[in-house]
DNA sequence: CCTTTATTTCTATATTTTTAGAAATATCAA
DNA sequence: TTGATATTTCTAAAAATATAGAAATAAAGG
């Protein structure tokens, strides 16, 4: 039972999590890559420290734009279709 | 022209607009109202001072989600339909 | 012209967010 | 166990944002 005001925090944190320049960018390229792991991201981003990244990582996965599987000491990052699909299919195209 | 750049910058702008609950919210009851004027969307909202919601209105229209149409000493604001279906369809929903 | 109403701009304050260094945790491999 | 790499958590500082009061601007009506 998703009721319209829970639905509309979950909206509010996506568009949060997307109104930062760096936070759209790694959105954008793990639609682009499927599945990329902190380290990888940090390579594709100029420069950023670690903890930069671990705290945007965060923000996205908590509002749910974002999976994460774990292998070994790695962790992989991919975007939730379903979720883009419904807030921001924008992701999405290309 | 559009270049990919501007075109990032563009959607970053509309994201952190609707990133806010007060923004999504009026962003929300224009797409169900079609039209209405700062005093009419204060008034759906429990308690804003005008120049707060000025300020917010302003972040919604520079990002292109807004558009205004004056009218005598009102100004009347609706949703961009077509900037809402490209990065925010979920507002159109109903 | 004066008054009223709608809206914005200016200014200041409080809060939130971004950033990154340093230390901590986790996993793997030698 | 030790060492190396990946990632997070803690902490603090700098920057950005949200908020609203007060003054300013704009348009309409008397």
């Amino acid at each position: 039972m998703i009721d319209r005001k829970s639905e509309i925090q979950q909206a509010v944190k996506v568009y949060k999590a997307l109104g930062e320049p760096t936070r759209l960018k790694i959105a954008l390229c793990l639609t682009d890559e499927q599945c990329l792991c902190c380290t990888d991201i940090a390579n594709k981003l100029e420069s950023i420290a670690g903890s930069t990244l671990s705290h945007h990582l965060k923000q996205l996965t908590d509002c749910g734009l974002l999976d994460l599987r774990k292998e070994g000491t790695y962790i992989y990052y991919s975007v939730n279709r379903e979720v883009a699909q419904r807030y921001a299919p924008y992701l999405l195209e290309s």
